[in-house]
DNA sequence: TAGGCCATCTGGTCCT
DNA sequence: AGGACCAGATGGCCTA
């Protein structure tokens, strides 16, 4: 049928409208796109539409197309039963009932709504997708993680969280990025320690001489694990610690890190010009939480690229007992799935509580 | 240009 | 019969 298709020089036109790839309308899609990326996607949107709309002519040729075939197929069983005519194997089992127009009419708008469905279906898992990018620690407009990473940071994030929710104790903030980077491509691992403002590169590096055992405190590990400086830092709000509501929390999420948070603290083992002991993880509660989502000033997606939160943590947890995130992920006896079901991440997540709760706790 | 990612179409399977 | 779900095929786009 394929064959019939490109061979046919009076349906090529139709087969072209159909399948998108007309000349025409490609290089008008592919300049509209240079000229203006938004241009690009509504004119994908408007693609769609048409397609929906020429759907119907499209059935019409296929139909014609389809019926041709059925009127072959009964040629050759007509002409050979069990024999094969030429190379192609002659089709097996029950006998196909006869394509009448008006059955292939029908069959062709089953296909069209299948197709139709199967669009929508996909749409919505993208939708899902999309949020669930939001929610994850690592978002970005202008950079987006692909469906892959996105679940396996996804998975991460939750396993992290979970350990730490288990295990009472907070980890250091090197063995939670490599927890949240376990299994992702080099370059969603150099945007997850780029929102994390590390080294990926160095505490990569250690990852592997450290044969995938995150290095404490006391270990070889001479990285700076905050390197750079934000360069929101500066700014009179960003060097505030104090929060006084959540609002304020979300609006410095985006400019927050350990340093900024622990600028105003007053515990020494703050001091972020020296690697002294295990620090905080990088809670992400963007997403649902966080202001990225309502303001949507140009400057604000400008200078907030990436969403993350650092909550202040209580610095009471003896150094070398981070969390052990082995290298399978499924060190601590016991696994994630199992500390935090699915449904009651979502509960948490779905409402401020589980904001607050860990809020609470890493304020203790 | 190869490879990754993605959207879409399509046919098959299972279920209602 | 029809819908949901799935996986394979295909082609477009983008980037190293």
């Amino acid at each position: 049928m394929l064959t019939r298709l490109f061979s046919d020089p009076s349906l090529l036109p139709e087969v072209q409208k159909y399948s998108g790839w007309a000349e025409d309308s490609e290089s008008e899609d592919t300049k509209a796109k240079e000229d203006d990326p938004d241009r690009g996607c509504a004119l994908k949107d408007e693609k769609m539409e048409e397609e929906d709309e020429f759907l119907e002519d499209d059935s019409r040729a296929a139909s014609e197309m389809a019926a041709e075939d059925e009127e072959d197929d009964e040629g050759e069983e007509d002409e050979g039963g069990e024999e094969t005519e030429g190379d192609r194997p002659k089709k097996r089992g029950p006998k196909k009932r006869k394509m009448t127009p008006a059955r292939i009419e029908r069959s062709k708008l089953r296909r069209q709504k299948a197709n139709s469905r199967e669009r929508t279906r996909m749409h919505d898992l993208n939708s899902a997708l999309d949020n669930l990018r939001k929610v994850v620690p690592c978002y970005s407009k202008t950079q987006k993680l692909s469906k892959i990473e996105t679940l396996r940071l996804a998975k991460n994030y939750i396993w992290a969280l979970s350990e730490i929710l288990r295990s009472g104790k907070r980890p250091d903030v090197v063995s939670y990025v490599q927890t949240l980077c376990k299994g992702l491509s080099q370059p969603t691992t150099n945007l997850v320690a780029g929102c994390l403002q590390l080294n990926s590169r160095n505490f990569l590096t250690e990852q592997c001489q450290e044969g995938g055992r995150f290095p404490g405190p006391n270990s070889s590990f001479s990285m700076h694990p905050y390197p750079y400086q934000c360069s929101r830092l500066s700014s009179p709000q960003c060097q505030s610690s104090s929060m006084p509501n959540s609002h304020t929390l979300r609006t410095h999420a985006y400019c927050s890190t350990y340093e900024s948070l622990y600028a105003g603290n007053a515990s020494p083992e703050y001091n972020s010009s020296e690697y002294e002991g295990p620090l905080s993880p990088p809670l992400c509660v963007n997403g649902n939480f966080s202001v990225k989502q309502q303001d949507s000033s140009p400057d604000h997606d400008k200078n907030f690229h990436y969403s993350m939160h650092y909550p202040a943590l209580p610095s009471s947890r003896p150094p070398g007992h981070n969390l052990v995130f082995g290298s399978t992920g499924m060190r601590g006896g016991v696994h994630s799935e199992n500390v935090l079901p699915y449904h009651d991440m979502h509960m948490h997540h779905d409402r401020p509580p589980m904001y607050e709760e860990l809020n609470a706790f890493f304020h203790n």
